[in-house]
DNA sequence: CTCTATATTATAAACGTTTGTCCTGATTTA
DNA sequence: TAAATCAGGACAAACGTTTATAATATAGAG
């Protein structure tokens, strides 16, 4: 029954063949080293019959690399986050490279750990979104020379290659979209602090604030989480002066939004708007469907598998910042209050 | 800026003490091999201030396992898998291990491909949810010792560990719901046919089906995808006497139903009743809140990976197939026609 | 028939660990 | 005082590959 795995020794006692000589016609090294066709075939068909598959670890071990890419997200509970996985490690592999996928739950701790691990592992290039600003951990996988891209998130003050959304632009542009439809009392729900998208969106935020003389908003929450949505949600709702829209800074926070607003009974527009960022296949069809700022998912994955790629073939690369423009989505969870106050 | 990769040997030279000093400290083997507290504080300390981490490759290769585990599944794409995917790496986690997710995009090729490589690098154990029947490669994986138990789908014919829903009794169950609430003509939308989760889902509800003397019933459709919700609920609206109500096997399925139905302007359940297998977040707020079959996905996860690490463990093992019952989640999708025709 | 090319395959080092075994002093036992 | 024990650590083989280099055989040239 258990079959003693077999490797390449035993290929070649079965064909009479030395190992090299196993190695080389497997390694496509054929032509290059003069091995005769029928030897070739005498190697590829013990092979097959007795289905050796290379032992990785050791190809690894030898040649110091290992077709493995890491891809480091903040929460794989995320949909926004789960698509990115899916992506990546769809495209990694047309790439014929295997993708390892870490869930560091928004924990700087775990991240450390995780890199750390990542890199006994030999990893030959990192996607990271990373959970803080803390870069000591990111520093030492640099200074190793192991290719590493942020793409999300990102470092505000270093200079490591980066793609992500536009969230200043995505978010001014929400805002506007609010804004010029006569909503002036709006409440943020922005996630986590320490994260540069959370940064940028409360800053375009802001922006748009400051430059049509919106006073009268506020900006709450803490955390990309259900729970953070709902409970701000139900804090603001019981405010003096409730917001007449709600700007939600991530899916999630949207979907723990809409679940205070139902347990309040609250209808969305009518009694109170709401836009968000991120768009779900669901967004559509929730008893409101809902507007939102999509990201441009897809191609933020591609671009960084490529500049990721620039970097492990060592090609030419130009300080790498990408940021991609989101876009709304307009559906009807944002009502145009204009004339009605 | 550029520093080597620092090894054991750079170590030891470093303390002027051999490499399987430092080894074994490393190892936690110090008492084993008697070896001064002295020797033991310098090793960790020149082992800090180097931030040496021993070179993951060349200990799996020596140690001949890697903790690591290969979780594959038929798409990340679905929230079903995503979660599960998240579950089990967070679990794996606790233990110590790495999780490798692979995505065999319900492809037999593919997953055939990922199997190979997986071997290859020398995974400690496989957790899968098959994309089909055949079981060539799987056989290949269990000659070889390396521990595998099936979730979600399994081998109906072979003799291989597996942990699933109870799905004949999830269908049963629901489509006992529909009857009792005065449905006579159910549609089903299936997904894959070669899935076990569907034969028995389509099992449950025939059995029902028979046991309650329902006769006006279609089952259709053939992949767990939005796209074949959508045609299938397309189609069936089109035809002379359409159903009362929808019995969706999935998740994605009951989203393109969703779609279809929208675009027919059907109201749900006033004009039409829909049930689905899987829950999901955002089901609660759809325009419709969605009465569903809820898989124990936690459950799941936990007993997998426990069966896995029995057969790692080698522990006594009793020849495991595990059905855990779901439960059907009501809210507002089925409509209680009994006393209106 | 010897010599040089050329075609083909073998040998062995190296990758970075772990670990069984051996070695060296020092201390204790008899 | 010789033998035995023990503390502390070093050596070297092994894991399964890849690959530079060496080796051998064959054939054609002279």
């Amino acid at each position: 029954m258990s079959v003693k795995k077999i490797n390449i020794k035993d290929i070649s006692e079965a064909s009479g063949l030395s190992v090299s000589t196993i190695s080389r016609v497997l390694n496509g090294k054929a032509k290059q080293y003069r091995i005769s066709k029928k030897t070739q075939e005498k190697v590829l068909k013990i092979v097959e019959e007795l289905k050796y598959v290379p032992n990785q670890v050791a190809v690894n071990l030898k040649r110091g690399n290992t077709r493995t890419i890491a891809l480091i997200v903040p929460s794989l509970n995320n949909p926004f986050f789960a698509n990115i996985a899916s992506v990546v490690s769809l495209e990694l592999r047309k790439l014929d490279y295997t993708t390892l996928i870490s869930d560091s739950n928004e924990n700087l701790e775990m991240e450390k750990e995780e890199i750390n691990q990542l890199v006994a592992r030999n990893v030959d290039g990192i996607l990271i979104s990373p959970s803080s600003q803390e870069t000591e951990h990111i520093d030492w996988v640099v200074e190793q020379n192991i290719p590493l891209v942020c793409y999300d998130r990102f470092f505000s003050k270093k200079h490591i290659p980066y793609v992500a959304s536009d969230n200043y632009a995505g978010a001014y542009e929400g805002t506007k979209y609010l804004i010029e439809n006569g909503h002036k009392r709006i409440a943020c729900i922005q996630g986590s602090l320490l994260s540069t998208p959370n940064e940028f969106r409360k800053k375009g935020f802001e922006a748009m604030a400051k430059e049509s003389g919106l006073k009268d908003y506020m900006i709450t929450g803490s955390e990309f989480s259900v729970r953070n949505g709902y409970t701000e949600t139900l804090l603001m709702l019981q405010a003096h002066n409730k917001p007449t829209a709600i700007f939600s800074f991530s899916n999630n926070i949207a979907l723990g939004c809409i679940k205070a607003l139902k347990e309040f009974n609250l209808r969305v527009p009518e009694d109170i708007s709401l836009i968000t960022f991120d768009d779900h296949p669901y967004l559509e069809y929730l008893s409101t469907p809902l507007t939102c700022i999509a990201q441009p998912v897809e191609e933020i994955c591609a671009i960084a598998i490529r500049h990721l790629f620039d970097l492990i073939n060592k090609r030419e690369i130009i300080y790498q910042k990408v940021q991609l423009k989101p876009h709304i989505i307009h559906r009807k969870s944002v009502r145009n209050i204009a004339f009605h106050e």
